[in-house]
DNA sequence: TTGTGATTCCAACAATCGATGGAACAATGA
DNA sequence: TCATTGTTCCATCGATTGTTGGAATCACAA
C-alpha cells in the first residue's frame, strides 16, 4: 500500500499534492516554526481541518515535504549526471551549474528547505534523520572526485558540501543579495553562474575560467 | 544619550548585556519565530517582564541582536585586516580563514544569525534593513580585489559573498555536517579550514594549496 | 530614617498557535 | 433507493505566544 507521499507524487492534481506543493513553499520561506498551518491552508484555499485530514500533524506534513524535495533533487541530479556523462571535467562542472542553477531558481523552496534543515533548530528535538549523505557521495563520484560510492574521503565530502551550499545560498538568498546589488533577476542568475564557475573551476578542475570581470 | 545597545556593549555585566548575549544564542539557534521570549528569559534566569523592561518588544530585542553581532563582526574583520596587512595575497587569505574560523566557532551565533537573515522570511514583513554591504566591500578591499571601497564591481561582491557564506555555512551547519562525517569538533575545524583553502586559494590567489588529500 | 526612582517578579491579558469533534456534503456501488 | 465511504468545513478546544499592569523589592540620596 502506498504512503501518503507516494500517492501525492503520483497524482499531482489531488488535494494531497496541492497541499504538499504549497507546504513546500511556505515551509521553505518561513521555516518550520515560522510557517503556520493556517498559512498553508489559506494558500491552498481550504480549511485547516482538511489539511489535517490528509497529512495529520504539522510535523508529519513537514517530514513529507522534506522527503518530497529530497526525491526531486535526487531525480534531477541523476538527470544531470546522464547529460554530462563522458564530458571533460571542466565542462561537466560548468554544465552542471548551468542546469542546476536554472532548476533551483525555478524551485527555490528546495534550496530554502535544505538550508533550514542544515542551520536551524526545531523546538521539540525530534526528526533529524538525514537523507543527504547519499546525494553527496553521488555527486562526488559524478564529478570524478571518487572512484565509487564507498570510498569517498571526508575531504572530498566537505568540498562537495561547499559546492552544494554555495548554490543553495545564492538561490535562497536571492532577495537579500539582489536588493544589495540592485540588479534584475536575469542578471543575478547570470552572475551566480559566473561566480560559481570562477570559484570552483580552478580548484575542482584546475581550470581558470574566462570571465568578463578580469 | 546612549542607546540601549550602546549601554549593553559598554557594561557586559549589566542585565541588558546578559539578556542580549543569551538572546543572540537563542535567536541564532531557533530563528526569530522559533525563539520565544520565555526561552530567552529562562536562559538568563529572569522573568519575562524584566526582559520587556530592558528591551521592549521581541522585534526590538531582535534588532538589537542583529546590530550587536554586526558590530562584533566588523570589529573582528578590522582586527584581521591589521594582522594580514602587507602579506602576500595567498597568505592573507589563509591567515584570514584561520583567524575568522576560530572566532566564528567560538561565537557560532554570529554565523547562525547572519544566515537566518539571509534566507528566512519573517511573518510580519517589517524590519529588513541591512548593514551588510559595507562589510562586503571592506573585505574586497582588504583582499586586494578592489582599489577602494567605492569601485567594487558586482562580480567581486558576489565572490566575497560566496566566501563569507562558505565560512558561515560550515560554522552554522556543524551539528548536521559533523554527525554526517562522524568526526570530532577539532578534526572538523581543521577540515573546514583545509576545505576553504582548497576551494578559494586557487581562484582568489591563483595558488594551488598543498593538502593531505591529494 | 524616609523618600524616590530604578528594577524585578507575579499574575493575568488578548491573540494566535496546533489540533479535534462532529455536522454537512459528495461519490460510489448495491 | 439507501447505505457506506470518503471528503470538506464550521465551531471550538486547550496550550502557547507576545505583552502589560501593578505590586514588591532594591539602591541610594536626602
Amino acid at each position: 500500500m502506498p504512503t501518503p507521499l507516494e500517492k501525492a507524487r503520483k497524482d499531482p492534481d489531488s488535494m494531497k499534492a496541492r497541499i504538499l506543493n504549497k507546504a513546500r513553499i511556505i515551509f521553505g520561506q518561513y521555516g518550520f516554526h515560522g510557517a503556520t498551518t493556517r498559512m498553508i491552508a489559506e494558500e491552498v484555499g481550504i480549511d485547516i481541518s482538511t489539511m489535517y485530514y490528509h497529512w495529520g500533524e504539522k510535523s508529519d506534513l513537514y517530514e513529507a515535504v522534506v522527503l518530497d524535495i529530497n526525491e526531486d533533487l535526487k531525480t534531477k541530479l541523476l538527470e544531470v549526471e546522464n547529460i554530462i556523462h563522458g564530458m571533460p571535467l571542466a565542462k561537466r562542472i560548468e554544465i552542471s551549474f548551468d542546469i542546476m542553477i536554472d532548476y533551483l531558481f525555478e524551485h527555490s523552496e528546495i534550496s530554502n528547505l535544505i538550508l533550514f534543515r542544515y542551520f536551524a533548530k526545531t523546538r521539540d528535538e525530534s526528526a533529524l534523520d538525514f537523507h543527504v549523505p547519499e546525494v553527496i557521495t553521488d555527486i562526488a563520484r559524478s564529478m570524478g572526485m571518487a572512484k565509487d560510492r564507498k570510498n569517498v574521503s571526508n575531504e572530498v565530502r566537505m568540498r562537495v558540501l561547499a559546492l552544494m551550499n554555495a548554490m543553495h545560498n545564492f538561490v535562497s538568498g536571492e532577495d537579500f543579495f539582489r536588493s544589495m546589488l540592485k540588479i534584475t533577476k536575469e542578471e543575478y542568475i547570470r552572475l551566480v553562474k559566473e561566480t560559481l564557475n570562477y570559484i570552483f573551476l580552478p580548484s575542482f578542475a584546475g581550470v581558470r575560467p574566462n570571465t568578463e570581470a578580469d
